[in-house]
DNA sequence: ACGTTGACCTATA
DNA sequence: GTATAGGCCAACG
């Protein structure tokens, strides 16, 4: 596999549980080289990858889990957020401003508390 | 190779 | 805030 997805799982990887970041932040903290699109993709195919690819804690811009057609069940991404903590309604995240995780700005400079 | 589609984001009115 | 248009890259037909 590319190194390209293996740094989509990496990120994805990264975000702790309770937690929730967008397609597009990830693609941001990758270098914006590509497009958000592609980072959807990596999640599409995340189901075959070796680790666990926590696919479900990767929401849009909106937070709303438009991915979650792609999970087996269906509501299995909501039902993943909820048992981490992560309150999900009509199919979007609750508090999602504050559940958000940015890798870019988590990863970059980790605030010292 | 060309056209269409997709787990998106950004800019403009 | 809502609605419309464009860009980006990859995969499928």
């Amino acid at each position: 596999m590319n190194d390209f997805y293996e740094s989509v799982y990496e990120v994805t990887r990264q975000v702790p549980p309770g937690r929730v970041t967008s397609y597009g932040a990830i693609a941001r903290y990758l270098g914006t080289g590509m497009s958000a699109r592609v980072v959807g993709w990596a999640l599409n195919v995340c189901h075959d990858r070796e680790p666990y690819v926590p696919a479900h804690r990767v929401v849009n811009r909106n937070g709303l889990l438009t991915g979650k057609v792609h999970f087996r069940p269906v509501s299995s991404m909501q039902e993943l957020l909820e048992s981490e903590g992560v309150k999900v309604e009509e199919d979007a995240v609750v508090n999602f401003l504050a559940v958000f995780w940015d890798p870019m700005t988590e990863l970059n400079n980790q605030s010292p508390g």
